[in-house]
DNA sequence: CTGAAAGCGCTTACAG
DNA sequence: CTGAAAGCGCTTACAG
C-alpha cells in the first residue's frame, strides 16, 4: 500500500510547500493566510517571503472544506432590465469570490407559487438570498423566506423588513436634488412621470419631486405629473400628455433612464431639441442613459457597490452564530449621485 | 484526544450517513452519484432511496478536493453592451454550476499591456478563458494566450482561431435570411448600416446583404451602405445619411439592435412611421430590440446556450489529459432564429 | 460488481 | 506565539 502511485494533475504548492520553506509549520502558515494578529512580524515575513517565492494561492475547496464555511447564496431576479442585472452580478460576483461563498442565480417565475420556490432553495442548500428590485418589495415572498429562516438582504426597497439587510440609496432625497437642479437651472414647469405603483422607491421619487417644488414655492400643478410604469412605452404615452399641456412643460424629470429616453424620442418626433426646448432627467443611470443621444442627466445609484455589500452582509449572517442573527440585521444608506450629462440646461427663452 | 468536541455547525448527512441508510459502502454511494454503470441496479435504487429520504446533496467542496478537479474559468469582457454581458453570465454561471467549475469574471482594460494580464490570469490559476466579442476577435490577446498554454472558446466570432472552441451563428447567412425577408415583403431599396470594422462578425453580416440582393437580381447602389460601429450614435449618423437618398430607402438593416432604435429615431424625427413608410430590422436580439417602440424585428442569436457550450467545452479541455488537447478543439455553429416583431412591413405605396 | 485504505489541502481545537 | 493531531466529505487507486 506504499508505493502508490501519485495522483494525476500537477497541483500547485500547498502549505505544506511553505511551511517548509518558511521553516515554520503548516499551522503557522495558514495564520499569516488568514491575517490573524497572534503571529511574531519575523514569522510573518518568513512566510509571507515563502508565499511570493512559491507563488502559493491558496486551496479554496480545500479551504471550505475544512473551515466548514460553506456558504451558498441565492441571487433572485425577476427584474426586466439585464443592465441592472448584470451590474449588480458584478457586485456580487466579485464579494462572492473574495470571499469565497458561492453564488446561485435563479430567474424567478412569477407563476411559481413561493412555497414551492422556498422549498427548492432548501434543497439546493441555500444560506441566504439576495433580493434586488422588483422582489425586493414583494411582501408574500418575504414572508415566505422569513418563515424559511433564511437570512435576506433587500436591495433598492422603500421599505426595509425588520426582519433582513436592507441597502439603498436615499431615493427622496435623489429626486429632490434632481428636481431642485433643474429649478436652479431656471425651470418653473417641470413635468414628472413616476414609476410603477408596486414598488416602493416609485412613491419615494415622488416625494422628492413634491418637496422640491414646494420648497421652491413653485405651484403644484397636477397635469404635470403623468403615470408610468419604468417602462419605454409607458413613458411615450406619459411624455405625449405632458407635451400637450399648455402651457408645455420646460423639463421633464421620469423616474428611470429607459421612460427619459421615451420622452427624448416623443420630443424629437415633435420636433423640440433636447436640451433647447425640453430638459430631460433620469433616474438610475443605466445603459439606456448612455446609449442615446443625447446622453441623459440622470442620478446614479452605486448598484454592483451595493450588491457587494449585500453579498457580504449576508455571508457575515450565515457565519455568524445562530442566536445573534437578529440582533445583527443592517439597513445601510449608500450615496449616490447626480451625473451631469448633455439632456439638460436652460430653459427656452420662448 | 478522543473526548474532542464535534466541530460547530449543523452539517447535512454525509455519503457515509446515506451508505448506512442503505446497507453498502460510501464508495457505492458515490459511484450511483456519478451516475457510474458497474452497479446493480438493485443496489442502485437502495442508493437512490436512502439519498432521498436523508435529502442528501453533495458537498462540492468536499468533491473537488479529493476529485483533483478544480477548474477555473475566467470570463473576460471588455463588451460595452451590459445587455450581451447579463445574458452571458446567465448561461457560463449556470453550466459552472453544474459541473462545478469556479467562474472569475474578469473587466478587461484596454490599456494594460497582454503579458501582464496574461500573467495574472496564471497567480489566480486560471485553467482556461472564455472570449465574447470584441475581445474574441483580437490577434495579440489570442497570441498571449496560446503561448501561455491556456484553453480558449471564442464566443461570436468570425474568424475561429485553430487552437481555440469557437461558438459562432452562421452571421452571414443570418444576415441574408433577414435581407431576403425585407425583398420578400417587397422592399427593393434597402439600406444597409454595417458594424465595427475591427469585429470579424461585421463583414460576415455585410457579405449576407450583398449577397441576398444578388441572389434577387436586386442592383448593388453604393449609396445605400452606411458605416456604423454597433453604437446607437453611429447609428443616427448612418440613418441620417441613408435617409437622405434620392429615392429614399423603404427599409434599413442595421448590423444591430443600438443602431436600428437609432435609426427608428431618426425616422421619428423625420415623421415617418415605422413601419409604414419605414421598415427597421435589427442584429442580436438585445434589451434594446424590445425596449423602444415599435418592438424591433431582428435576429436572435442563443447568447446564453453559446456561453453554457464554451463553458462545457472548456472544462472538458481542462479535464482532459493534457496529451490530446490540441485534437480536441472544436468549432460549433449553433442555430439563430428571426424575430419577427412590429417594425417591418410592406414598403409603403407610392 | 463492491469495498477498505489512503489522501486531497486546509483548519479546528487543543496543548504548550 | 507556535505546533502536533485529527478531521472536513469525498474520490482515487487498488484488490477482490
Amino acid at each position: 500500500m506504499r508505493g502508490r502511485r501519485p495522483r494525476l494533475g500537477a497541483r500547485g504548492p500547498t502549505v505544506a510547500d511553505v511551511a517548509r520553506l518558511a521553516g515554520v509549520s503548516p499551522m503557522t502558515v495558514s495564520r499569516v493566510i488568514n491575517t490573524e494578529t497572534s503571529v511574531l512580524p519575523a514569522t510573518r515575513d518568513k512566510v509571507r517571503t515563502a508565499i511570493a517565492t512559491l507563488g502559493y494561492v491558496p486551496n479554496l475547496a480545500a479551504r471550505s472544506l475544512a473551515g466548514g464555511q460553506q456558504c451558498r447564496i441565492a441571487l433572485l431576479h425577476a427584474n426586466p432590465s439585464a443592465a441592472y442585472l448584470s451590474e449588480f452580478l458584478m457586485g456580487s460576483l466579485a464579494q462572492a469570490s473574495l470571499i469565497d461563498a458561492q453564488l446561485i442565480v435563479e430567474q424567478c417565475d412569477p407563476l411559481e407559487p413561493y412555497q414551492a420556490l422556498v422549498g427548492r432553495l432548501s434543497g439546493h442548500r441555500v444560506d441566504a438570498v439576495l433580493l434586488p428590485p422588483p422582489l425586493c418589495d414583494d411582501p408574500a415572498l418575504l414572508a415566505a423566506l422569513e418563515a424559511a429562516g433564511l437570512p435576506v438582504a433587500q436591495i433598492a426597497t422603500g421599505r426595509p423588513a425588520a426582519f433582513a439587510h436592507a441597502l439603498t440609496i436615499d431615493d427622496e432625497e435623489a429626486a429632490h436634488r434632481m428636481t431642485t437642479h433643474l429649478i436652479g437651472r431656471g425651470h418653473r414647469r417641470i413635468g414628472f412621470i413616476t414609476g410603477a405603483a408596486n414598488q416602493t422607491v416609485s412613491a419615494a421619487r415622488r416625494a422628492g419631486y413634491d418637496r422640491a417644488l414646494a420648497d421652491a414655492g413653485l405651484p403644484h400643478d397636477p397635469r404635470l405629473v403623468a403615470q408610468g410604469d419604468f417602462t419605454y412605452r409607458s413613458g411615450l404615452l406619459a411624455a405625449t400628455a405632458l407635451l400637450a399641456c399648455v402651457p408645455r412643460p420646460t423639463a421633464i424629470f421620469a423616474s428611470n433612464d429607459d421612460m427619459a429616453a421615451a420622452a427624448v424620442a416623443v420630443a424629437h418626433r415633435g420636433h423640440l431639441d433636447v436640451p433647447a426646448d425640453l430638459s430631460v432627467c433620469g433616474f438610475d443611470d443605466s445603459a439606456m442613459s448612455r446609449t442615446i443621444w443625447p446622453e441623459i442627466t440622470t442620478v446614479h445609484q452605486p448598484i454592483a457597490d451595493m450588491a457587494r455589500q449585500a453579498t457580504a452582509l449576508l455571508a457575515g449572517t450565515v457565519r455568524e452564530r445562530s442566536a445573534a442573527r437578529e440582533a445583527s440585521v443592517r439597513h445601510v444608506r449608500v450615496a449616490f449621485t447626480i451625473r451631469h450629462r448633455a439632456s439638460d440646461g436652460p430653459p427656452p427663452l420662448d
